[in-house]
DNA sequence: AACTGGATCGTCT
DNA sequence: GACGATCCAGTTG
């Protein structure tokens, strides 16, 4: 199980070290397979400006959960690292509690289940009021991967500040991504 | 496969 | 009052 101390690292490190370990809702969700760093020193980051009432859990210690809710509609799941700074969590492999993510999601194929930060909030039932929950305590549950799996890194999705800097982290070959590398980029 | 527009509202300027 | 760290359905090629 990942402790609370895991998470005071730089956020590149924790983005990294993250991939392929697994995220449980409730009992529900299945293995990190895509991330996105954000930081105070980014202009896409929502910490770039400093603290607001939305934000302020990026600021508080790490290993809590920061939920905000985007275009109205949809949640966005993050783990807070050292202040300021934080790993958005952007698609799982689906594993436990498959029966519910389908029924959550309009029983869609499971390579769709989790394959975007909006999706896998709706899948393992994650809103706002889940916002500065501690992620090493019930109902979160994290379990470092077994296994390194390869990682690549490309540019961030969506954002267009800082659009250019490369700080979305995959599972090198998962299907289960939101969107493929735009040109893979093996990492170390 | 790639692009378009609509939904929908909290947050910050 | 404008704008998203998004998703989906629809159209076009």
């Amino acid at each position: 199980m990942l402790n609370k101390s895991f998470f005071d690292q730089p956020v590149l490190d924790v983005a990294q070290e993250i991939i392929g370990a697994t995220l449980l809702f409730n009992g529900i969700g299945g293995v990190i397979v895509e991330v996105e760093a954000y930081d105070e020193t980014d202009p896409a980051s929502h910490s770039f400006r400093g603290p607001t009432p939305r934000n302020r859990v990026m600021f508080g210690p790490p290993g809590h959960a920061y939920v905000y809710k985007i275009y109205g509609i949809h949640h966005c799941l993050n783990f807070v690292c050292r202040p300021g700074s934080a790993v958005l969590i952007r698609a799982l492999e689906p594993v436990q509690g498959l029966a519910a993510m389908r029924e959550r999601r309009g029983g869609l194929s499971d390579r769709q289940l989790c394959s975007g930060p909006g999706k896998l909030a709706q899948a393992l039932g994650i809103d706002l009021q889940h916002d500065g929950l501690g992620l090493d305590t019930p109902p979160f549950a994290l379990k470092a991967a077994e296994v390194a799996h390869p990682i690549a890194a490309g540019p961030r999705i969506g954002i267009t500040k800082g659009a250019e800097t490369p700080w979305r982290f995959v599972q090198a070959g998962s299907c289960y991504l939101s969107r493929p590398l735009p040109k893979a980029q093996p990492v170390l």
